[in-house]
DNA sequence: AAACTAACATTTGGGGCCGAACGATTTACC
DNA sequence: GGTAAATCGTTCGGCCCCAAATGTTAGTTT
């Protein structure tokens, strides 16, 4: 085993060599494309286990936690600014909000100066279903990130917060 | 501002105060929910602006442009493995992959020696679309990790693929 | 050889996802 | 004060997504 790698990577790293090997004549930054795919496959990877393990028992989406998560966050807030927060379009939202309105977690309310906009509220039983799922969701974070030392956490969190920041600012926000 | 936060940290970290006041006495372990939240947000950020800026010019969705690339570097196979090696469920693909033969980007080959099993391959038109999108892929990612050095690049990707590891080795892979 | 059993891809049903089009409302301008 | 423009949330069409059920085929047991 080479001894650039630690142990347990080299499975990891044999498919960055393959696309290094497929894709020569491209002039491909590696280094990037290292970071950029390990950040989606990690995403994915995690995402699929807290799914089946966490969100499947309560009967949600991925997208209607998230929701009730920035409301039990951020607060009641208007339709707008709650998909911007949760990262999905209008129109999905409009979905999302259908299906935890008829499970009872959320409630659309009138906005009496503007008719147009609906205010976005956690109902009681939507703010006991973020603090059941938070700790069993924080739990699983603790598990992944087990093999890395708390200084180490830190940084992929830092690194992290510099790459969605560029990300944002190139979307010129 | 504290000396602790690079510039332009402050305001991403906010929100993780934010957590933190509102969940007291959930007792959660914030750095790994700060690290792992921020592979969500940052996977989805850079993922939204690739299907904007790189995939709809092409009217590929991001599923069937992994497939796509899959073939390519992995080179045909059945759809079993390819389905794994994406990430998506075999439902999942089966109707990927009639878009993807609908466009005429790859094509299903029955295997003689067993007529459940399908063997699926690159066709040259697919095989020139992941030649074109490639390279704007890779852009997007240097553009994203910009901000950080090669160093900084190459910690990100090493630290991605440990939790990814720890996350596959739960699972009992 | 007949009957299980296991392994395929596909179909189905319910939901999520987006951009674009839509109708209702508010604001700005003349 | 009436019309035009901008801004809401929703609806619509097309695709993706999964788990579970389905139907076909191959291997295994008797």
């Amino acid at each position: 085993m080479p001894r650039a790698f630690a142990a347990g990577d080299d499975e990891l790293v044999e498919a960055e060599h393959l696309i290094r090997d497929r894709m020569s004549g491209l002039n491909l930054d590696l280094l990037s494309l290292a970071a950029v795919s390990n950040v989606f496959r990690t995403a994915t990877a995690v995402r699929n286990r807290m799914e089946r393990d966490v969100l499947r028992p309560h009967r949600l989406s991925w997208s209607a936690f998230v929701v009730l998560f920035v409301l039990r966050i951020w607060g009641s807030q208007e339709s707008r600014s709650l998909a911007t927060e949760a990262g999905i379009s209008g129109g999905t939202l409009t979905g999302v909000l259908d299906t935890l309105e008829r499970k009872g977690l959320a409630m659309r309310q009138p906005v009496p100066e503007d008719r147009r906009r609906v205010e976005v509220a956690l109902t009681p039983a939507g703010t006991k279903v973020v603090n059941d799922v938070m700790p069993a969701f924080n739990h699983e974070e603790s598990l992944v990130t087990g093999d890395l030392t708390e200084d180490e956490t830190a940084t992929l969190a830092s690194l992290l917060r510099r790459v969605l920041r560029t990300a944002e600012d190139l979307d010129g926000r």
